[in-house]
Formats: C-alpha cells, structure tokens, sequence
DNA sequence: CTTGAATTTGAATTCAAATTCAATATTATA
DNA sequence: TATAATATTGAATTTGAATTCAAATTCAAG
C-alpha cells in the first residue's frame, strides 16, 4: 500500500514483532540484507515487498511474520546504516585538539565516504525523510548534534562577535550545509557537468571543508595541509 | 499508479494533449490550479487524481482527457512555478554593476522568498527530482545557469588563483549549495531547533547571502549593509 | 521419536487507485 | 436550427501490489 498517513507506522523501537528465535534472527537478517540492497538499487518509492523477499530468497508471506510494512524495514535498515556510518566520536579521536581543519575535513571525509560508497542509500535517507516526519527529526537531531561541539564553541571562538546562541546555530547550520547539494548532484544524481572530471574521496572532502573553513574562519586552513584546494590560497578579494 | 519507470513518461513539450478550445483551455487551467493546491498540500507522492480532479470540481474521467498521468500534470505545473519564480534577469537590472554583496543578496532573496510563500512546493520540486531523471536535470541545468555568470568571473576575479574552468565551477556549486539545507529545514520541515526565534525573509537571505560572500571572498561584506549578521564583522580568527 | 510451536510457503483475496467508456451535455459550424 | 465535434460525467472495470491464511515444513524439547 502506498503511504497515505503522515505519522510513523511503526510499533515499538527496534521493530521486532515476532520470531527472536535464532532463527527468527536468520530471517530478518536476511530481510534487512536483502532490503539493503533493493534501497541502494531501486530506492525507497519503487521498492516492492517481492522485491525484498525475491531477494532474500523467501517466500512474500514470510515478509508479514516480521515486518508490519515496508517503511518499517526501511526504518530499521537505514537507522542501522545511519548509526554505522555516523560514529562521530571515532573521528574526533584521531584529532589533534585545536585543530579545526583537521577536524571539519575529518567530519566532511566520513560524509563524502557514505555518499560515494552508498549512493543509493543516502537519496533513500532523504527518501524517507520526506515520508517519515519521526525520521527526519531524527536525522535533523543527529546533524544537529554533530553541530554542537562547534555552535557551543563559537562564544569562546568569536566573542567579539557576541552572537546569541540562537543565531550561532543558524550560521553554523548555514556552513554545514555546505556541501549537501553538491555531494548529491555529484554522487548520487552523477551530473555529469561535475563528475566530468572526477575528484577523489579525499579532493571532495578537502574542497568542502576548505569552503567551511573559509565562511567560518575568514581565512584560509593553512597553505600546507591542502592539495586539490591550493590554488583557493589566491581566491580572495584583490 | 505508483510510478516504477525511471523516465518521465511526457509527451511533447508543454504536456498538451487535446482541448485546445477556449473550454478546453480552461479546463486545463483549472486542473492545474488544483493541482498546485494539492501539491502544496499533500505533496506529490500523496497525491491523487481525484484530489486533482476534486478540488477542480471536474468529474475524475476528465483528468484523462487533459493529461496522461499526474507526472504530466505535476511536470507542467512545477515548470510554470520554476520559470515563474526564477527570472534572474528581472533582478539583476536593480542591481548596481559590481556590487557582488547586493547581487547575491538578490539572488538568495528570490530563493528565500520561493521558499517561504511555497514551501510545499518547494518541497515537490524535490520531490519530483527525485523521481523523474530529466526534471532533475532540468532544475540542475537552471540552478548552473544562475551560477554561469559568476562561475565566468571567477578567472577575472581571482586571477591569481588560476583555477582550472571545472574546479571554478565546484567552488561555486558548493557555496551555491549553501543554504538550500536550512532553507529546507527551516521552511519546509519547520524544525523548532531552527523556526523557534523566527527570522523574517530579509534576514534569512542577508544570512545566506554573507556566508556565501565570506566564503567567496575571505570578507565580509560592507558593514553598513548588515542588519541581522552585523555581529558576523567580528567573526573572524582572533 | 514424538509432538507441538514456530516458521515458511504461495495461491487466493482484498484493496485502493488508476483507467476506460458509453451516455449526456455543450459548443461550434453550416 | 440542425448537425457534428468536443467536452464532461461517473459508474464499471482493470490493475498492480499489499495482505491473508490454510497447509506444509522445520525445529526444539521431552
């Protein structure tokens, strides 16, 4: 059934219904695999329950014993996915304290790893967030949260500027979208006035946290941490 | 039908079918009127024919006679809006030769106000994109061409910088980008992290506008032409 | 082994919309 | 005004999946 209703279908955290024998576990495995792989290919809006019991080898009934309906399997699957991809606290780890280039590129360089590694994947995101008001809330609060080291940190950074908190999180929500738009028409929708000449993973990072970098800091990171962005030493008003 | 096919499914350019009398002319009109309430409503995914039909006060069976399907239908009527809102050149005229902050400010000023009087509408644009290959290409190739001028000055404007054309051209889609994610989030999801103070149209596109000056520049724009980022002149590196 | 509960199957059913079309109304033209 | 063409109606049909469920299978415990 196409989703008619705004709200989330789905029953308790975690979706589990029935079958938590190991077999069970098997099962939904499986589903979940299969149902990965029918989102990164066809996408959320034209992916079929034969789709994903086709692709798990099961028969379709089957798919009821575990799942209500398919945004909850998507659900399951893409906050499992997003949860994987986005451990934030790993990257700031390897981080020298103070300094933020490292930091912004470290945190653009997991971003441009998931778009280019599951493309289909990250339009699904914006997929289901565009059907699932409770998902896209949650991924607004993961942004959101990825934001606050550095929104908390703008007093101390900027305190000349004295800006309310408020209007600290609009500029540093306005500086991490940068990159957004471009990582989707690049990686997902493959424009082909971008991807003509193709950058790496790392070329796409550094481009973007340069770009953040700059709206922040009205400055450059400096000369020697950059490759693909060198030349934007000289891209400054004459 | 929930579409499955990966092409749009438009006839000839301008969608028209048969009808070409005043009547049907009219007829057309009223559809398309419906259809842009029901879009802003309901969105796209959700929307039905007989909503359109409905709404329009016409039986359902006359859909049919006027458009194939409602991808036809939504095509037509996003077109209309896009080439409604984004008369580039008419806000370009106002703007004094040179005077690169009122330019941008323009430009986003347009793009704010797009969102702020349609946000579900801008939300299908997306939407659409989404699901029809050459509606995307078609907004990618419009949003280029907004950027062709300043993409072209790049060379004369950072001489020194001697960017090749394609890395110009990912400099200026990333800024480009910036925004399109908070005016999203702030208009079209109502995020209460975001909407809580709310801000006015000018201020957000004066916020928008000075990110992607900064970023551009390595400064801030004139500081008599700041009101709500006027704190942002001493956000800069201590 | 036996037994019963849990799992799995896939054909049959249901369902929400899309789509058709014969009948009717309106408009344009001679 | 008569006649043909066009527009409009909405009930009936079709469509494409979702959903159900009785029967078959597997598995774990006794």
């Amino acid at each position: 059934m196409v989703d008619r209703e705004i709200r989330s279908s789905r029953k308790i955290a975690g979706g589990t219904g029935k079958g938590n024998s190991p077999k069970g576990e098997r099962a939904r495995a499986k589903l979940k695999a299969a149902a990965l792989l029918v989102l990164e290919e066809v996408g959320y809006h034209r992916m079929r329950i034969a789709d994903v019991t086709g692709r798990a080898g099961v028969a379709s009934g089957l798919f009821y014993h575990y799942y209500p309906d398919l945004k909850s399997l998507t659900l399951e699957v893409l906050e499992d996915f997003v949860a994987h991809s986005r451990r934030v606290e790993d990257i700031e780890k390897d981080v020298p304290q103070g300094d933020w280039y490292a930091r912004i590129l470290a945190h653009n360089l997991l971003v441009v790893q998931s778009y280019a590694q599951r493309p289909g994947i990250m339009r699904c995101l914006l997929q289901l967030a565009d059907s699932d008001e409770d998902f896209a809330r949650m991924l607004r609060r993961n942004f959101v949260h990825q934001l606050r080291w550095l929104t908390r940190q703008m007093p101390k950074l900027f305190p000349a500027a004295a800006m309310s908190e408020h209007q600290a999180m609009m500029v540093v929500y306005t500086l991490a979208g940068t990159g957004e738009t471009i990582l989707r028409d690049y990686y997902v929708n493959r424009d082909e006035v971008l991807t003509d000449p193709g950058l790496g993973i790392e070329q796409m990072a550094e481009l973007i946290a340069v770009m953040f970098y700059r709206g922040l800091f009205l400055e450059n990171p400096p000369a020697e941490k950059l490759h693909y962005t060198a030349v934007l030493q000289d891209m400054r008003k004459a």
